[in-house]
DNA sequence: GCATCAGTATGTTATAAAACATACATGCTG
DNA sequence: CAGCATGTATGTTTTATAACATACTGATGC
């Protein structure tokens, strides 16, 4: 029996499950694709890629969990994406052509593929659907960025807190028995994805637990009780 | 002798003006674009789209200068991006085929040219280079998205607000004088441009007089100091 | 077995910034 | 011209949250 893998593939994925890629490919474009891309595979805290750097190649997430984060002034970081299957990463300062802001870490074990530059810029040029996705894509991230601004900057410490649990929440969804969250972060990434100091992330935890909101048992956390949480969420 | 308008163009703007667009199309595409374009203007204040409203056009700021806000929590507004000549607005919305996130209000009189929706996806079928400059267009703006969100939850009020002067300047430059930035806001505008009460807009501006980095004259403000304002951007 | 370290937890203090309260110009309007 | 709204200015109070201090736990290694 198959091995049930993180990402809910039942199989080691291939780049043939990067749908927003590959479904919109003609069987030539995939061809080319498929002879010239390469897998590489990468374990917890493992570095993806750092500021600074200049992409070469489009990265796709076929399995696993990766978060990508802006280091702050005051040593803080701030997480400003949580990458989940199949979506590509690092793919604004590839098309921005310029170097990454941002670094990415793996969460959980990764299966990425690198698509070189010239290839990519091969499809964008003879597949204008390919085009489309991208557009819409960057289109629909910064829409949530702005919006992560206003909200990062406004909400007070509980409200972020739900946000980004409920965030999570749709990013990656619930474990099987449909209230477990299906991400394991650390105090300090809840933290840094929430904008707030670890120990206030530990506490404000506390609080939702002993309001019944939320159980955590370590980095596991269940949310008991959604409908008040996007209350605390919206309100806070 | 022709009038100099505010985006520095001796003449009335046309769409031929609008250079990431028009400069990449064909003769075919120029006849297509010109044929089916209208033009508008708008006075101080207009609200040019409002957050909800579904976007039916490509919009281009031929002339004037715009903010684009987010509605808060706390009743404070995000001012999320001032837009000058001659970029798109309301193109993340349009390309992310949902409805506008914020809404978009004059600062200077605008002439807004409107590409009817059908039109844009012929040239985005037919003209690749156009789509690669939405691209990279909107892969840019993300990237200084996420900066602001970790500047405005990260510096203090100092730091923000030295470096909206900054980024006004980046955006708008300066009059002739190479001292006087070329855009002039509320106090409550520039509050809502860096993450804080108007009150604190007009303390902070007044400390920074006072500091001989700027000075301030109604709504007229002369950077004097950049070097300084610099420095105080990065470690306020 | 003990030392070390990272992660978690919680209480106390300090402080940046919001909230609130006034006040004073300026421009508009009946 | 009086009355009102709007934008600007500044002092005082309050509060949310960061900063700091300390302690406990469980894992890892020698």
């Amino acid at each position: 029996m198959p091995r049930r893998l993180e990402n809910n593939f039942t199989t080691e994925p291939t780049i043939k499950d990067v749908s927003q890629l590959y479904d919109v490919l003609t069987d030539q474009e995939k061809e080319r694709v498929l002879n010239n891309h390469t897998v590489k595979h990468f374990k917890k805290n493992d570095v993806i890629y750092q500021e600074g750097e200049f992409p070469d190649s489009l990265l796709c997430l076929g399995s696993g969990k990766v978060k990508v984060y802006k280091v702050g002034f005051g040593g803080r970081d701030q997480i400003v994406r949580m990458a989940n299957p199949t979506s590509f990463i690092g793919y604004r300062a590839f098309f921005a052509e310029g170097p990454h802001v941002a670094s990415a870490v793996v969460i959980e074990p990764c299966t990425i593929f690198y698509i070189p530059k010239a290839i990519v810029y091969e499809l964008l040029e003879s597949n204008h659907q390919f085009s489309l996705n991208i557009i819409r894509s960057l289109a629909q991230e910064l829409g949530f960025s702005r919006y992560r601004t206003v909200t990062l900057t406004q909400k007070h410490i509980r409200g972020r807190l739900a946000e980004s649990l409920l965030v999570l929440r749709d990013i990656y969804g619930f474990e099987d028995d449909g209230i477990t969250l299906n991400v394991y972060l650390s105090r300090e990434d809840l933290a840094n994805f929430s904008n707030m100091t670890t120990s206030n992330a530990i506490r404000t935890l506390s609080t939702f637990v002993n309001e019944k909101v939320i159980t955590v048992d370590g980095r596991i956390i269940r949310l008991l009780d959604v409908e008040t949480l996007e209350k605390i969420s919206k309100l806070g």
